[in-house]
DNA sequence: CAGGTAAGTAAGTATTACATACTCGTCTGG
DNA sequence: CCAGACGAGTATGTAATACTTACTTACCTG
């Protein structure tokens, strides 16, 4: 990639640190990166494909890891509680890649027809995968659809920290896991006898 | 309200369901509602505080419903399953209501200072009270922060519709709210004896 | 019926996203 | 060693857009 395009893709995030989305412009990109404006349109031919490629990065930086990660792990459950963990490491590290996936794609519908949203989709469907495994093995019950699983627990996890996204506060990957897990594998109901 | 103020948010209703917020421009919006530009300047000032107050007229028409349904309920987790029906009810009878509320506002971070996120918190907060009641009386398991749970369920009710109202799919409220409470009550682990 | 007031509009303007056509340097094959 | 293809990058334009001002018109009220 030529040193232009890498200065875009950074000046994005840069200012995606301290404005949303749409509030930044083709000039403070091009500013910021020090290129011209045309640079931009050369590269990405508008903003939200720019913004896709970006959240591509990320992607590509965490799925990977991930994916080794669950292979040394036995039980679904357990590559569960990894997965989701991964996850929130993810969401606190880098808030930028938390924004943007939490908060700017998904409103604009051709986002569903980009590469970047078969990568995430990719990644949902490891998570399904490792429910089936659950349901096979019989530590995961089988009378709800893995799907709608898979969805609740995807929802508990982004809502869980989307108020500290939202609100640029700070929080904890492990406790967030810890209470995450509790939740989805015993209900939230006190234990009987 | 004078006529051109409704005219208004009924056509930025009606053009979302066509296409998404940022994609509609205010000479639409005018040509829509029949009025001039800067009508919308008069009452608005700016489309995302119409976009608002558009969402302030979805919510204000289901909260105070179900706020009355809910007192009529007795005990905490029942109460939890006629708020999430409510949820879900509401989600799949107004579509824009819900892509309005689930993707359309929270990328802006001035929404979290309007009057309408008021009304959001507001009705989270009763979500809270209800667990909190749970709580008190032994029904929910005190060992994981309430407002977590909370989180926890509001992203669930979310992610389950999510796919649907992003796609535009049909869905039942009733299958989503058994299964969610399913999920909720008891976990995602096959019954153990 | 004077005068305040609310609804609504005509006519801007600065900014913005996007687009075209160019320059400049480097590399490559004959 | 040089013609010319090619890739990086830019100067310059343009239609559309969000927002603003100053105005008109109709009604209501004392």
């Amino acid at each position: 990639m030529p040193p232009g395009y890498d200065k875009i893709v950074g000046a994005l995030k840069l200012l995606l640190k301290e404005k949303e989305f749409n509030a930044i412009t083709w000039a403070e990109i091009a500013r910021t990166a020090g290129v011209n404006e045309a640079l931009i349109y050369k590269y990405f031919h508008d903003k939200r494909n720019l913004l896709y490629k970006v959240l591509r990065q990320y992607l590509e930086k965490y799925a990977a890891q991930v994916e080794e990660d669950l292979k040394v792990t036995s039980g679904a459950l357990n590559k569960l509680k990894k997965a989701i963990r991964a996850h929130f490491n993810a969401y606190s590290q880098d808030r930028i890649f938390a924004k943007i996936l939490i908060l700017e794609v998904r409103n604009y519908p051709d986002y569903f027809e980009s590469e970047t949203y078969e990568l995430v989709k990719h990644w949902a469907n490891s998570i399904l995968a490792i429910i089936d495994e659950g349901v096979r093995n019989g530590e995961i019950r089988s009378d709800i659809s893995a799907r709608h699983l898979r969805q609740m627990i995807l929802g508990g996890i982004e809502h869980l920290c989307l108020p500290e996204i939202v609100f640029g506060r700070e929080f904890s990957p492990d406790t967030l896991t810890e209470e995450l897990c509790e939740f989805i594998f015993h209900g939230i109901r006190s234990a009987e006898e």
